[in-house]
DNA sequence: GTCTATATGTTGATAGAC
DNA sequence: GTCTATCAACATATAGAC
C-alpha cells in the first residue's frame, strides 16, 4: 500500500476509455456530455481532463487503439498456405474479431463523421489498410485461378459489409454458436467468390 | 396569387423536412441543433415548431416516410415468378432505391439509437417487414431446390447488409455505372446462395 | 406563418483550493 | 488527482406581437 490516497491515474485512464466507449457506442458521440463519463467513472467532469486532452481526442483514441489493435491482431493470425486458406482464416477472424468488440467496432463505424479532419485521415488510413489486406488475398485468388470475381474491389468491399454485418445481429444468447456462424458465413462467402 | 404575404406553409414543411434530413446525415441527429436547421430553410428556429411537433417527430418522421417509401416501391415492382427471378429483381431494386437516397439510408441505419422507445418500436417493425421480402424469396427458392443455403435466416441478413454496404463507397463519378455494379453484385449473390 | 424575446437547462472546458 | 465553482456558449421549446 505505497499508493497515496486519492491517487488513482493507473486505474482511472482505462475506467474512463471503458466508460466512454461503452457511452458512446450505446447512445453516440454527439449525444454522450463529459458528465455523463464522468459520473460512469466515478469522478467529476472536470477531472477527466487529467487523462484525456479534450472530447474530440477522447474519440479519436478509442477508434485508433481499435484499428491498431486489428490490424496486429491479424499479423499475429496463422493465415495458411493457399488463398483458399487464406480467406477462410480471414473471414473468421474477421467474425471472432468483431463479435469480441462490439462496442469499439460500433464506433468505429458510426462515429467517423464526428472526427476532425486530420483525426479522420489517420482513421481512414488505418482502415483502408485493413482493407488491403482482403484484396490481396482476392487478388492472389483470383490470380491463382481459384477464384470466379467479376471485379477484385467490389469482392472485397461486399465481403468486408457482410461480414461486418454480423455485429447488428448476433447475441450470445441466441440460435447459433459463434463458431456456427463463422462456418456459415464461410460458406457463403466461399461461393460468393466462386471457389 | 391569392396567396397572404408570409404564408408559406406549403414550401417550408418539405423544405424544413429536405434540410433537417441532409443535416441529420451529414452530422448526426444529435449534433445538429434547431437553430441550424432554421438557418438552413431560412427562417427563425421557433417557426419551425409550426410544422413538427419536436426533434424527435421530426427523427421520426423522416425515417417512417422512409420506410413506407421502400415497401411501397418494392410493391410496385415487377418481382419475376421463379425464386431466381424474384432474387434478382430484389438486388437490383436495393441497390437502386437506397443509392437513390444515400441520406434516408444512411439516417435509418445510424440513428435508430436516437429515437424513444415507442418510436423505434415501430421503425423496427417497418424494417423487418422488409427483411421478410428477402427471406420469403430465399426460402422458396431453397424450398424450390434452386438455392443452396446453409440458413435462410443468416443468409437474409448478409445479402441485405452486403447490398446496403453498396451506399458507403458509390460515388457517381466513380469507376463503375449503376448498371454495372447492379450486375456485379446480383452475380455475387446468385453464386453465393447457390444458384 | 414568422418574428423577437425569453424561460430553463445543459454543454465543454478551465481555475484554483486541497 | 480530484474537488468545487464558474464561464460563456449553446440547447430545446414556448409566448405573444405582428
Amino acid at each position: 500500500m505505497a499508493r497515496t490516497s486519492g491517487s488513482h491515474s493507473d486505474i482511472t485512464g482505462p475506467r474512463l476509455r471503458d466508460a466512454a466507449q461503452r457511452l458512446f457506442a450505446q447512445h453516440g458521440y454527439a449525444a454522450v456530455s463529459m458528465r455523463q463519463i464522468a459520473a460512469e467513472v466515478g469522478v467529476q467532469a472536470g477531472a477527466l481532463y487529467n487523462y484525456i486532452p479534450d472530447k474530440q481526442g477522447l474519440l479519436f483514441n478509442l477508434m485508433k487503439a481499435h484499428l491498431d489493435d486489428l490490424l496486429a491482431a491479424w499479423q499475429a493470425e496463422p493465415k495458411g498456405e493457399t488463398p483458399l486458406e487464406a480467406l477462410e482464416s480471414f473471414t473468421r477472424f474477421h467474425i471472432r474479431f468483431h463479435l469480441d468488440r462490439p462496442d469499439a467496432v460500433f464506433i468505429a463505424y458510426m462515429e467517423l463523421r464526428n472526427l476532425e479532419p486530420a483525426n479522420f485521415a489517420v482513421i481512414e488510413g488505418l482502415r483502408k489498410r485493413y482493407e488491403t489486406v482482403l484484396e490481396d488475398i482476392l487478388r492472389a485468388g483470383k490470380d491463382a485461378g481459384v477464384f470466379t470475381l467479376p471485379d477484385t474491389k467490389l469482392a472485397t468491399l461486399a465481403v468486408i459489409a457482410m461480414l461486418t454485418g454480423v455485429t447488428t445481429w448476433y447475441r450470445d444468447t441466441g440460435r447459433l454458436s459463434r463458431d456456427r456462424v463463422e462456418r456459415i458465413y464461410w460458406n457463403m462467402v466461399r461461393k460468393a467468390v466462386g471457389a
